[in-house]
DNA sequence: GCGTGTTAGTAACACGTGTTAGTAGGAGTA
DNA sequence: TACTCCTACTAACACGTGTTACTAACACGC
């Protein structure tokens, strides 16, 4: 039943060659003499046998794996309700692709981080990864440090070093504020996208503190928070914000994820966006122009984010430590629909 | 600066005892005799020097890679759009964990389907791979049989004897279907979830007519049509059935995602839900509950079907083909929300 | 002393590839 | 003939591990 493997010898013994003209015809090595006959003869018996070189033996003398890691650092649960992970995976195979590179997913349970990380780099079964909006506490980030495996985040953290691919984030969202404020706004709420510790979350909120600062408007921290990635946290930060019972006429929500929970809340306490209250999202998931209203929002270009982390990657891996941008900020866009309004 | 590479000779080494020893105490390989003094010696010096095994060296001699294929068989927009990717991915990775294995993500452009299956699986990069949603051609298929790689399928597809994991999806098209029947619908319009090519999507239409035809209501074929994935699709179907001029109270979207674009096709030409058209999804992706009005659909448990694909595979890959149990139907649910009301 | 077992290991091969150093054979030159 | 150069290859090592077959040392019973 089990078909044998096909390997080098077979095709070497087919044509009546040493294998080792098999491998420098069939990698096409310059600088070497082979005759044309011989070649096309080595050519035609690995064709003909379905000759596939093993991808664990050549990792193992080359020393690349031609792999890179994908990995993600959340629960479970938030990888299972992640609106961007098709987005960024759908970038990160396109570009890999190219390159004939294949993409490990793992996923590094936030307890036992440290020796995760270690494992995984030294095990040697990636050549690099990609960290995915990384919390890391200095254990993680300095076991990371000591195993020097090419490693680039999407999203930058306060106090590392690493290469990253990220937005401007603190802009982003003060053009998302700044647009309700030209609207007339001035008291706004924020619910920023994730917990404080996730960098992006804080900048965000700085973000729009900025823009109320710089119109001179005064900041309530009352209705400033912090909610979880998912729908079901927007919808607990709304009922929150809600219950304060703080005045506000519009709302930056730092996720659209977020945003749909928080909407969903403000429809069941009878208020209704825009007329009531105005909202304002961030990362444009396709859900977004389809919701109801369409729903106004900053969009973060997932795709090219994950694109540009893979080629920074790889050059990366080619170069060793060499690289000589070392990190890469891509622009937000302000996607206008028709969740906000004029006061 | 690249630290040297700790491997199981220096860890030899540096106890005095032979490589083989060293191998043998780490692997806890039973019915040998190694003194308990050498063992701790042994286990000792290598947690000292952080030794990890060579993945790659391991799967070389092994033949086992510990790492299992997704293998997506979309175009790259259909996969960044994909609201179910997460869930499966955080099954897999949930289930993929507990046995150690690792998730390779590739993407089979559907051009070359055939030369890519091959290459995959004759490389020996993984042990065994999970088709999503698959739609193969014959040549595929026959490529797929013939490298006979352990293959485990989400979603049955006709035509072959693969193992798959699925839902029926008759069953449940006509649970959705009979639901809006039984609430006075005579009316009703189906979009499916995909183009016929894709097995479920004519599944789930004769469920849709087997609701129909048990209720001894007539069948309107200008008024089932099949989506192609993405809310824009839905949002194109829904506007193509509203210009028949065909007269219907109810519809039935056989993909909550697909249901996003037709529902904002159906507000933007002044139509209410559920007011005027009682609407009825399929998938119960995390979006639906917090749609407005709260989407009625079919719960499709994403995660356990992909949790399932990973165990069946996974004993697949260890027992070879004698796998009892080769197909897995997983019950689904109808969660009623606020997207239906009684005619 | 001798045969038999047991203990605690080790030497050597296999996995399938990439690559370096070397070589047989022929042609050209003095 | 003797030396050099070129062509077209090949032998052999390295990568790091798992595993099988083997052995040295020692104890035990008679």
């Amino acid at each position: 039943m089990q078909r044998k493997r096909v390997t080098s010898k077979d095709v070497a013994e087919k044509v009546g060659v040493s294998r080792t003209t098999v491998s420098l015809v069939l990698n096409n090595v310059q600088g070497i003499q082979i005759s044309p006959e011989t070649r096309k003869k080595v050519i035609d018996a690995a064709k003909e046998l379905g000759y596939v070189p093993d991808a664990t033996a050549q990792a193992l003398v080359s020393r690349r794996t031609k792999a890179i890691g994908l990995v993600l650092t959340r629960s479970q649960h938030h990888i299972a309700t992640d609106a961007f992970l098709p987005k960024i995976i759908s970038g990160l195979l396109s570009t890999a692709k190219k390159h004939n590179i294949r993409i490990l997913v793992d996923w590094v349970e936030t307890e036992h981080q440290e020796s995760a990380y270690f494992e995984l780099a030294r095990a040697k079964r990636i050549d690099g990864m990609i960290l995915s909006t990384p919390r890391l506490n200095d254990n993680a980030l300095k076991a990371l440090e000591s195993v020097d495996i090419p490693t680039v985040m999407m999203g930058s953290i306060s106090g590392s070093n690493l290469p990253f691919v990220d937005v401007d984030n603190v802009k982003a969202a003060e053009k998302a504020t700044s647009y309700l404020i030209e609207l007339g706004h001035q008291d706004i709420a924020c619910i920023s996208n994730a917990p404080p510790e996730y960098t992006a979350a804080p900048e965000r909120a700085e973000g729009f503190r900025n823009a109320l600062s710089k119109a001179n408007l005064p900041i309530n921290e009352n209705l400033i928070c912090y909610a979880d990635f998912d729908p079901e946290s927007g919808y607990d930060r709304m009922n929150s914000l809600l219950q304060t019972g703080e005045k506000f006429t519009a709302v930056f929500v730092a996720s659209d994820n977020v945003a749909i929970g928080a909407k969903a809340a403000l429809r069941e306490t009878g208020r209704h966006v825009p007329d009531d209250i105005s909202l304002i999202g961030f990362d444009d998931i396709p859900w977004a122009r389809y919701s109801d209203p369409p729903l106004t929002t900053i969009k973060l270009p997932a795709e090219a984010l994950a694109q540009n982390a893979c080629t920074l990657l790889l050059e990366f891996i080619q170069h060793g430590s060499h690289v000589n941008n070392k990190q890469i900020i891509l622009d937000t866009e302000l996607i206008v629909r028709k969740s906000c309004k004029p006061l």
